[in-house]
DNA sequence: TTCATAGGGATTTTT
DNA sequence: TCCCTATGAA
């Protein structure tokens, strides 16, 4: 901060000299913290950024400012950021400011992918090959599973996925094998955790393979043994700039602190106060001691929020201030006024998603637009009930997350094929595919098989070459290992002239995994041969398989089309870094948010790191935010009931609104007053005057069902009485639903069908929300 | 090899 | 409550 450590007078005044018309373009608009952020670009600065202080444009900004200025080429600069979202998007707006020599900004990346690269370079210095393959969270947990089973312990009691969490909890930590603290050396399966450890390591090197914490592992331990490299790499990097610096982990920091010795120009941006990773071994005290770990170091604090309202701001900032680690930061805007925050408390989980929803088509009907709406979640399973009464009133939604297209079976199936044609000693791959699709190699065989292998100390593939040559398999079992192989290596041969989605292509069909598809009538595989041929048409983009496999294992997502006109469902961390005019926050429950799990797990730590998430929460809305908490709510099966959060306390008072939506309850005294108890006594029958509701229910009785009355109960249910009437709909009919698409009726229960869409997969609806394909 | 059933677990998830 | 997994029987 003080003002000896930023004067550099003469890189300064050749800035100036250099700084040509459209350098100084790119300054423009700038408020004084970020010109300073983006200025200062010698020794190590710590950006501060609070939610929707510019922090993007001052990270783009600067980098921009160095190239213009001469102080680096494109290729002389690292930068690094989590996600591939936040790279391509850092990427696109640095292009857009200096044009085609942001092309040239090869170390722009994750963490990872920037890591992977440099190990290709290196990878023999750690017994690996520069073709190395990435494994995914599937493969190393089965990996550990054969480990425990080989050492036979029972992976009843000890999972293989609290050993992938321990080791990958290591990893984060930067240790190796060796390098375990003694306590922790004792932990799993009676103070086996160590040697299996080893062994894993042992298993990853033969396979010649390394899972995402060894990438930058790898990277840690070639630069501490091997000065030459590390020299290498500090001439070329002369500026290092990170993303998300509150994310960091600690081998991440070793990393940086490595690279970033000589140089010294390492600037972090970040935000403590919006550390929500530390469950996946992000350290916030690596924010919080950015000063001693780099003296000298400049700090800069950009606290100008251009995001949202004063009032939200406030509730925010009121909120956060009960948490004790933080650096400290006061967000201000001249965005004056607004809506306050507005808190209420219903009766139930249904009540919160019926008031929601009716808001919803509030908001849409005085012109919001349904994409400017968010709702965040702390869990997944809070979804469910707006979903469920989205699909009831016709509200288009997306549901921001969930599996990830290269996390599918069928994609996977596909890429082992191709790891295995490319590395024979891939034996994850050749597990995994060696009976997909069946072809009558059974668990016993394969057993047998890495048996061999192991015992010769080779992989499985050669192992299987080795056994088709004797009497070991019965006939029918070697005879179809042998095709397999047959077929390998005839694949292997065409890899090498023929286009890799011809390849892929090729490979589906001959190996008879298209056909076991198209025969399997499950609902899914119409789906999941999509998926496949999505696949083939998105290997075009690269230019070799290694390229494209190399995408996949660090990417693991498909660029998704432009976004529908839908509300956006998504937990709050997957809401990071976004932001919405409007924002639901429901659930404020004690045990809900903060979490009940993660108080009992990580105590004082746990609960702050729920107060970041609140805070991340009410920082994504530019306008309004709406805090909701129930009474009742069915957890697991089970009707508890609630308590408001903590967190609704720490609102402070002059932001925050207890709204009494009409209907919604008494709004009795209690309502008014802070702290007191939240009294609600819900009228029910109110509300249903919606549009939604009311084409929800024009479409009951289009379905034209005589002799069945609809009920609006109490609770607001909607309950068909008389279901035992014939119903319009027979097995086979093909159906038209708003949300699921086309699909087949697969079976039919009073007014419930059971529909096989094409593009959903197998769905129970209501009868009236279909119609009737002729 | 496939089906049925019992049991256990069920936050958050950048790569 | 519900969904996924492992396990066992046919």
């Amino acid at each position: 901060m003080s003002s000896e450590s930023y004067e550099p007078p003469a890189p300064r005044v050749s800035d100036l000299a250099r700084v040509d018309p459209p350098a100084a373009d790119y300054l423009q608009g700038l408020n004084p913290e970020q010109r300073e952020a983006v200025l200062a670009t010698e020794g190590p600065v710590l950006v501060l950024a609070g939610a929707g202080t510019g922090k993007t444009r001052v990270l783009t900004t600067r980098l921009a400012h160095i190239l213009a200025t001469g102080k680096a080429r494109p290729w002389e600069l690292l930068a690094v950021t989590f996600t591939n979202k936040a790279a391509r998007e850092m990427r696109e707006r640095i292009s857009h400011m200096i044009g085609p020599a942001a092309e040239g900004l090869r170390w722009l990346g994750t963490f990872h992918s920037v890591a992977a690269q440099i190990l290709r370079r290196h990878a023999e210095l750690v017994g690996l090959k520069s073709n190395y393959t990435i494994l995914d969270d599937d493969d190393q947990e089965r990996l550990i599973k054969q480990i425990l089973e080989a050492e036979n312990i029972d992976a009843k009691r000890w999972t293989p996925k609290a050993l992938a969490g321990l080791i990958d909890h290591w990893k984060n930590r930067g240790w190796r094998p060796d390098q375990l603290p003694p306590a922790e050396a004792q932990a799993f399966a009676n103070g086996r955790g160590q040697a299996l450890y080893r062994l894993y390591q042992e298993r990853l090197r033969v396979l010649n393979a390394c899972d995402f914490g060894d990438l930058l592992l790898h990277n840690i331990t070639i630069f501490t043994s091997q000065p030459d490299v590390l020299a290498d790499y500090h001439a070329r990097f002369r500026y290092l700039l990170v993303d998300e610096y509150q994310d960091t982990n600690v081998a991440q920091y070793l990393w940086l602190r490595l690279l970033a010795q000589k140089s010294q120009n390492l600037c972090c941006v970040g935000d403590d106060d919006q550390s929500i990773y530390g469950w996946r071994g992000a350290e916030v005290d690596n924010i919080l001691r950015f000063e001693r770990d780099f003296p000298g170091a400049k700090v800069v604090r950009l606290e100008r929020n251009y995001r949202s309202t004063s009032h939200i701001l406030a509730a925010a900032s009121g909120l956060i201030a009960a948490n004790k680690s933080r650096l400290g930061k006061t967000l201000w805007t001249e965005a004056e006024g607004g809506e306050k925050v507005i808190v209420r408390g219903v009766w139930d989980g249904e009540a919160e998603s019926r008031l929601i929803a009716d808001e919803i088509e509030r908001a849409k009907r005085a012109g919001r637009r349904y994409r400017d709406i968010a709702i965040l979640v702390r869990a997944s399973f809070q979804m469910r009930a707006f979903e469920e009464r989205f699909v009831l009133l016709q509200i288009p939604y997306t549901v921001v997350g969930g599996p990830r297209f290269f996390e599918r079976a069928e994609i996977r199936d596909a890429h082992a094929y191709l790891r295995l044609i490319q590395s024979e000693d891939d034996d994850l791959a050749f597990e995994r595919i060696v009976n997909t699709p069946k072809r009558g190699i059974g668990d016993t065989t394969v057993q047998k098989l890495l048996q061999v292998a192991r015992l010769n100390g080779v992989s499985a593939t050669r192992a299987a070459r080795q056994i088709v040559l004797t009497d070991e398999l019965a006939a029918r079992t070697r005879t179809s290992l042998a095709n397999f192989l047959r077929d390998l290596d005839r694949w292997r041969a065409e890899a090498q002239h023929v286009a890799h989605p011809r390849l892929m292509e090729a490979v589906l069909e001959e190996s008879g995994y298209t056909d076991a598809l198209r025969l399997d009538k499950s609902p899914t595989a119409q789906t999941r041969l999509e998926n496949l041929k999505e696949l083939v048409q998105s290997m075009g983009n690269f230019d070799t398989l290694q390229a494209y496999l190399e995408h996949v294992s660090l990417v693991m997502d498909l660029d998704r089309g432009p976004a529908a006109d839908a509300v956006q469902i998504m937990t709050l961390h997957s809401a990071k870094g976004l932001e919405f005019p409007l924002v639901f926050l429901p659930g404020w429950e004690e045990g809900v948010f903060p979490s009940q799990r993660s108080m009992d797990e990580k105590g004082e730590k746990g609960l702050e790191e729920e107060r970041r998430l609140a805070y991340v929460g009410i920082t994504r809305a530019r306008e309004e935010a709406r805090i909701s908490f129930a009474a009742n709510r069915q957890v697991y099966g089970r009707w508890t009931s609630q308590l408001p959060s903590r967190f609704v306390d720490e609102l402070p008072l002059a932001n925050v609104e207890a709204s009494s939506e009409t209907g919604y309850y008494g709004g009795g005294p209690g309502m008014q007053q802070h702290g007191s108890r939240w009294d609600e006594s819900p009228s029910f029958g109110a509300g249903y005057s919606s549009p939604g509701w009311r084409r929800a229910q024009a479409s009951n009785y289009r379905g034209s069902h005589p002799g069945r009355q609809q009920v609006i109960e109490g609770d607001g249910r909607l309950v068909v009485t008389g279901s035992e009437a014939k119903s319009d709909y027979s097995r086979g009919d093909r159906v038209f639903h708003l949300k699921f698409g086309y699909g087949t009726v697969k079976g039919i229960e009073g007014n419930k069908l059971t529909v096989a869409f094409d593009k959903a997969g197998e769905k129970k609806v209501i009868d009236s929300f279909v119609e009737k394909q002729s």
